[in-house]
DNA sequence: TTGAAAGCGCTAACAA
DNA sequence: TTGTTAGCGCTTTCAA
């Protein structure tokens, strides 16, 4: 195994001082020129490359940003973090993503791993729940929330959906096909989200004049199997004739017990999911769904990052989800 | 903005000298219980963390895994990601993702980030092409190579799919429905992958004494544009009476090419895909495909991770890929 | 134009 | 049991 190559190797090797190698590959104008190209050159050769951990010792930036996200296998997730890897390697910077399945003990677990090899920024979906060891290791990380909103006892930017108007409009559009009894399945009030997303539910019953049925609605930890065994439990008692879904991951864990009925969902029940893979058009006569523009969240996030936008501000930058029926 | 925590203004803090908090707080046995509680309560008050670049710094493993994958949006490679992001977070292991779009520069340049952070391991499906350079910044990482394999100038573990089987049942399966032209999209011979499934392809058509129609062939860099491209072509001419795919992301290209038709599959065409997203099973009666078991590629590769197995030996892992016709 | 010294945070080795 | 020194690779500051 070759010895590891450093501007002092180089140097050695070149019988010079490391001092003149290290200005020489950073093209400090003090350096004559046969000089510098001898030291590129032998540097080329040799398969030189700066040591990351030298510099960050020496305070420079890391160029190392964290993304936390639930998990990567729902296409929402997914594609945004395709999207952030993207920009990623285009300014070359680092992307560390830690997967924390909306549980906070994995996410503290997550920070503090970043807080370590000192992340410069971190994007992140903010499990369900407060914690004072998450709020620890960000004292130093410029942050930008996305989808849910938490304390972190400093104002962060946030990236939210307003997803309000979709449902509401979800709900109406049941209601205009003669729905009486729709379902509702989302996330908890632990989450900012869960909360704005059921009180707009209700609100589309009121505005539909329809009467809120209690058993009809379901709400807890956002996750795939809560949503499956929801909507399966739902398809079971055969109370409801349609359901909307308030969640990426509830979406798609209520879409699979629907499917494994075998029928197509508008034929048991009118199925309004969360979110919008794209298989979402693919499935049946299409799936209706409230769509969330991801590449758009996705863009503002690396706008936030890259420093285009304050990212100290406390801006919450909203973007509409919009109805989508198929 | 708060200072850093170090064990130097820890030991400031304290009064003692720093190397009494670095023995208190890797539980050195030469401190007193006194001193190693003492230290150990103020670092909590703190909130210390080890700095990783110090540590790296002093040749200590950075646990940092790399991962290049050409997207995570293909739900093959976002499952795979997945696993491996948990299985990392069990084993406090940071996880880099860099997507590389299957082009070799980008590939280049995300090795040589990896090299510069001093990557413990990388787990790669190594672009189409060959790499000067790629070589180099492997020098002094262990690499495990998946999906295709290329030199690398030293033998590496390799975790492949065993798929000629399944797409030979797959020409069997359609030539025994009497589809007499089956076209065929896949990778070129600058994958190894890309070879042998094209060359099972004609076994295939060899062992049920079909012919091989060279226009409904086609080949090349793997992507889903260009399985979208050559299936739309297909359908156009209307030639071929089924169709076969070669490839993760040819497989949900030309899907989306045959979805826009808005036939389903079976009446068009009869379409065998490559690898096994959930909405396979969702999307018309089912979309048949060679199923490549995803899960136990992903555990193996952590399984060579941490050396469970041996990650020096040029062993090549073989996973039978499987024919689920739906 | 080049070089020597110092220091970032950490721990092995040696000293007390 | 605790402390001091040195050095990992790099760049800033000062000296030549």
């Amino acid at each position: 195994m070759s010895e590891r190559v450093t501007i002092k190797s180089i140097a050695k090797d070149l019988g010079i001082s490391h001092m003149t190698v290290s200005r020489a590959l950073s093209n400090h104008p003090n350096v004559m020129k046969a000089t510098r190209d001898a030291v590129k050159q032998r540097a080329r050769e040799l398969g030189y490359v700066k040591n990351a951990a030298a510099s960050a010792m020496r305070g420079d930036e890391t160029q190392i940003i964290g993304l936390l996200l639930p998990n990567i296998v729902n296409e929402f997730y997914a594609q945004f973090a395709n999207t952030m890897a993207l920009a990623c390697e285009a300014k070359s910077l680092q992307l560390v993503i830690h997967l924390t399945g909306d549980n906070i003990a994995n996410e503290e677990k997550a920070l503090e791993r970043l807080h370590q090899i000192q992340v410069q920024r971190v994007v992140m979906v903010p499990t369900p729940g407060k914690s004072e060891k998450s709020v620890l290791h960000l004292r130093d990380t410029s942050v930008i929330q996305l989808i849910r909103q938490r304390d972190i006892g400093r104002p962060t930017p946030t990236i939210l959906v307003d997803d309000s108007p979709a449902i509401r409009d979800a709900v109406a559009h049941l209601a205009a096909q003669g729905h009486q009894r729709i379902a509702y399945i989302g996330a908890d009030k632990e989450l900012t989200s869960g909360r704005s997303r059921l009180a707009a539910f209700r609100e589309g019953l009121k505005r539909t004049e329809l009467t809120e049925i209690p058993e009809l609605i379901c709400t807890g930890g956002p996750s795939k199997e809560m949503g499956q065994t929801h909507a399966r439990r739902i398809l079971n008692e055969k109370r409801a004739t349609a359901m909307v879904c308030g969640g990426f991951e509830i979406s798609n864990g209520a879409l699979g017990a629907l499917m494994e009925t075998g029928l197509q969902p508008s034929e048991n029940l009118s199925f309004i999911g969360y979110g919008d893979p794209s298989f979402y058009t693919w499935v049946g006569r299409g799936i209706s769904t409230v769509a969330v523009p991801v590449e758009p969240l996705a863009y503002k996030a690396v706008d936030l990052l890259t420093g285009r936008a304050d990212p100290a501000s406390d801006h919450i930058h909203r973007f509409v989800a919009s109805l989508i029926v198929r």
